[in-house]
DNA sequence: TATTGTTATACTCTATAACTATA
DNA sequence: TATAGTTATAGAGTATAACAATA
């Protein structure tokens, strides 16, 4: 089998943050948890997207080709799992990664219908610059915190995993 | 002038977490705070889609009916500043909402180019019940957090400010 | 000349549905 | 019959560029 798929480069993120304007009310916004969190997520993004200029990266296809790395020979569908993408997700995302020719596919020997997906030789080396550069970007935010970073990431992680408990639940919104 | 554009219902979210998939290597993403951040944020969207199942909101779409609520006759260049869009975006946020009923542009008496936002009293009812949810939703997230709900909103303020910092510097990455 | 909003277009990210090949 | 991957299509969310009207 092969797959081919045009190229394009990584669009412009969000411009501006969400910082508050002076002088506008923001009502419960202000309250919210989920919107501190959309908040920061859209600082960083943006933050994220500076630090790997140039190299025509995205967080998902940042943490596609961190996984295949970690993981090679892991199937597209451990890789939406991990993502949480849908089937047809991965299959786009590890298409960019291969036109790109960072990813490839191999046939698996265990089962036809899979592939298995490994880095190229220049994907490894394309993954430790951005890798170099994402932990920069990453450390220099910790920094910023202090001593706060490492309670904030652990919260950061308890909070997914209650949301993501609610979720599975029916909740009890009534 | 009138403005006229089709309506559809939200999208479906991402259906599966980003929670970490056992066995596999995660690499470099578990340490990163940006990740847990990039979690979290998942795990709350998919969260934000439950609890206002059937409202046909989103959470852009949330945001700004609450800040045109809170801000009666606000343009809608400060609606793209306020939400960190460029302006075409906040027109077609505009646009959908208009659609919808929620919200209605009126001639802004100050300067002939601009449009004064209000929201109708359907989009009153409409966004006082999508509030009531959304509250709901974010308090059962912090209760899920205990005593450690306050202190991580403050952080992710702070992470937001420093981030958005960093933006307009120049950074130091090297 | 700068600003506000619009139109047209395009790209990322993600989904659903129907399909093929294999298990 | 179920699973892995594919194809085709769609929609949200966002951008850029060129434009008109007004300031």
């Amino acid at each position: 089998m092969s797959r081919i798929r045009s190229s394009k480069t990584v669009a412009e993120p969000p411009g501006a943050s969400l910082l508050p304007v002076p002088g506008l009310d923001y009502g419960v916004l202000d309250e919210l948890l989920g919107y501190a969190l959309r908040r920061a997520q859209a600082a960083l993004y943006v933050d994220f997207h500076r630090a790997t200029e140039g190299l025509d990266v995205s967080p998902p296809r940042f943490a596609a080709l961190v996984l295949v790395g970690r993981n090679p020979g892991m199937r597209q569908g451990l890789l939406a799992q991990a993502m949480g993408l849908h089937r047809s997700g991965a299959l786009r995302l590890t298409d960019w990664l291969t036109t790109r020719g960072w990813v490839e596919r191999q046939d698996d020997a265990d089962d036809a219908r899979s592939w298995g997906l490994f880095l190229t030789a220049a994907g490894k080396r394309k993954l430790a610059e951005i890798e170099r550069r994402v932990r920069a970007h990453d450390e220099r935010l910790m920094r910023g915190l202090g001593d706060r970073a490492a309670s904030l990431k652990a919260d950061l992680e308890r909070l997914a995993a209650t949301a993501a408990a609610n979720n599975n639940d029916d909740g009890d919104k009534r």
